[in-house]
DNA sequence: GAGTGGTCTAGACCACCAA
DNA sequence: TGGTGGTCTAGACCACTCT
């Protein structure tokens, strides 16, 4: 069967995208060009364009026109081993701001029950913070504590008034001074697309996917101290693990 | 201004799915009902399915309707640790079959070669693996090693002439037995959209973003002795990390 | 005001599937 | 054969941006 039209006209500015005839941040030609260059209705062309869109090749302005995206800066590294500052510039700028949106006492539920190891009803503190990278969120981090950890750590309720995050010490700071100490964490990722929810928070635009991170800390007797999901915006993140191999 | 009555049906449909109003596998109402119950022309309540079925929610069958995908179940689990059978189901099956799609000697080119700390010119073996679960393939792994490596290890030039690949030793293995041990690689995770040629060997859905991970194993003096880019479907593949903390 | 992309329509025709 | 979703059209009107 014949290329449908709208795929042909795709698939011409894919490669006219891909070998440089309009690089990164330039400009493609209008619809109304397209139109007559395809001899193709202005659904039919703006349904190629779209697919672009879609696969995050391009960006469309209302009033201006449509023109490429530069995907090649992915600035933000997550490294699970320095925790403690939670992000770090691959450019070595400062890490990422890291703002406390919400602290309540909830019911752990099954999902979270069993990453914690703890009956389904069971009391877990549930706190949810943004990261930040200048007004931008570019992570959702929703983080579960079983109440028995609360208590002897203490003095995490502090936060939970609070909504503007001081420089405080951090979480696994505080288990190593109350005799929790964090040792070994054990994370799993996906991807999927985004929701309206993350579209709204991350500010994603069109054909932008996010990193799903679900991590479980375990102290030195492999007990689950805390479990946490994490939510990046795929344009501005990527994660990083160094894993020692097992010699022979 | 007001709710656009495409991104209304989008809505009301995605509400109705997640409250369980349409569980996974059951079917929407079809495009024409649609077009009853909203008073809107038939592009219209396409534009909203297909909201949705970027998105990863639901897919289209000609002929049949519409129906809600199931996204439960991402079975397959990779573990940098155990690069020598590479994978391991979570329901404990069989790890998935590996083949080897191409191999050929060409030029590092700038980004393998500063992954691999050689010089863009150098010669490199360049193999191409897919990762199979049933007929399917759920992962491309491209693999880059030095030619020096290679010249060491000596019987990975085995592989070149043969497509399908036997259930050899493992290239950990192999450069264990020649005196490169491989003991630490890092790993950068990543997402994105699929090309056209993702889709194409992935054979992906609409609305399914990939999984990208990049790869740089190192010797014991840390020197890179492979790097690999993996390209694995994000509806069938997670990736798994258990890293050590440093304690105080 | 002129030009951009965005929304929506009513209708035609095509490709695929089941009975 | 009848019903499903997929493609494409020609045209109207809207929202936004710059001059």
């Amino acid at each position: 069967m014949a290329e449908k039209l709208r795929d042909q006209i795709a698939r011409k500015l894919r490669e006219s995208i891909v070998d440089g005839t309009y690089p990164p941040g330039s400009q493609l030609p209008y619809i109304t060009e397209l139109m007559d260059q395809y001899g193709a209705a202005r659904e039919t062309v703006r349904g190629a364009v779209g697919q672009l869109a879609h696969s995050g090749l391009v960006t469309t302005m209302r009033g201006h026109g449509t023109f490429v995206r530069d995907n090649t800066s992915v600035a933000l590294a997550y490294h699970p081993e320095r925790a403690a500052q939670l992000w770090s510039q691959q450019t070595g700028e400062a890490p990422a701001a890291n703002q406390l949106v919400s602290a309540r006492w909830e019911k752990a539920g099954p999902d979270v029950g069993e990453r914690l190891s703890v009956a389904p009803d069971k009391q877990v503190l549930y706190r949810v913070r943004h990261h930040h990278r200048g007004r931008q969120v570019v992570q959702i981090h929703e983080g579960w504590i079983p109440a028995d950890i609360v208590d002897r750590v203490g003095n995490i309720g502090a936060n939970l008034d609070s909504v503007e995050d001081p420089p405080e010490k951090d979480l696994y700071t505080l288990m190593r001074e109350a005799g929790d100490s964090p040792s070994e964490v054990t994370e799993d990722v996906l991807t999927r697309m985004p929701d309206p929810d993350d579209v709204e928070i991350l500010g994603l635009p069109p054909g932008v996917p996010v990193l799903m991170t679900y991590r479980v800390t375990r102290d030195g007797s492999g007990s689950p101290v805390e479990t946490s999901t994490f939510t990046g915006a795929g344009d501005r993140i990527s994660l990083s693990y160094t894993v020692p191999l097992n010699q022979k």
